[in-house]
DNA sequence: CTCTAATATTCTCATTTAGGTATATACCTT
DNA sequence: AAGGTATATACCTAAATGAGAATATTAGAG
């Protein structure tokens, strides 16, 4: 992966939200409707650009796409992430994104499949709250 | 400066080239010509991309538009460019460039303004070895 | 004022991008 | 097999981007 390409991954604002999430582990693509309080064919559009130049991993859970940052990552991509996430740190907006992974993480329960260590699998992600 | 416009500036390898060489200091157009190996139409629009997005400052010389990184920098960017100069350390394009630069600057003579430092400032940049 | 060098801008074109709507696919449950 | 949920893809449109050719602008020299 070209560090230009890099770049071209982190210059959209979604995305960078999305990295800046998975910073913190990974997520599946509901969640990521949740958190960004996006459409989900904008989401999943920005995550397949982002697995298309390999700046993400996915897998498949079930009914669920679990996606994460790479297991293996190249010098460049490990400094650009480390560099990402000082940046956001005092940022409202990636705060918030972080912030509301936190409390989804500790008290999400029904709307949390399995990627997310939460008790409750049945039902999965509803759609309430996800776009309010 | 937004972050995003940052990693705007970051994403085409032109601008990474020109920015790499910017952290080095202060260069003009013909400068950017001779090092990047670029005709003048490309150079001088990348740098208007990034000058109208203040990613780097303009001044100029008598005939020469000297560009530069700006005085003062946001975390952010300060934060970004030393990422990219740990990034391009060891890649071969841009490590060429600064051994070219660090070549021009030694003894570049006939082809440098005053914004270099060299010697010869009568004459300026000539076209030879610009396009070969 | 004229010539020339250095740089910027305008036009044009092909490509990419971002976003939305609608539809398809994959998996699970029954 | 049938229906539902989660996700991906196709298609469309508007806008941005990148590049080259030609032209304009600006400043110094004479």
């Amino acid at each position: 992966m070209e560090l230009v390409e890099i770049y071209q991954c982190m210059c959209d604002a979604t995305r960078l939200r999305i990295l800046n999430l998975l910073c913190k582990g990974e997520l599946c693509v509901c969640h990521f409707q949740y958190l960004l309080g996006e459409p989900q064919v904008k989401v999943s559009k920005h995550l397949a650009y982002l697995r298309a130049r390999g700046m993400v991993a996915a897998r498949r859970d079930g009914n669920w796409m679990v996606y994460s940052l790479p297991g293996k990552r190249s010098r460049e991509l490990e400094s650009n992430l480390a560099c990402l996430q000082d940046c956001t740190r005092e940022h409202a907006v990636f705060s918030r994104d972080l912030r509301r992974l936190a409390g989804m993480r500790r008290s999400g329960a029904e709307r949390s499949p399995a990627c997310c260590a939460a008790p409750a699998p049945k039902g999965g992600p509803s759609k309430a709250g996800v776009r309010g």
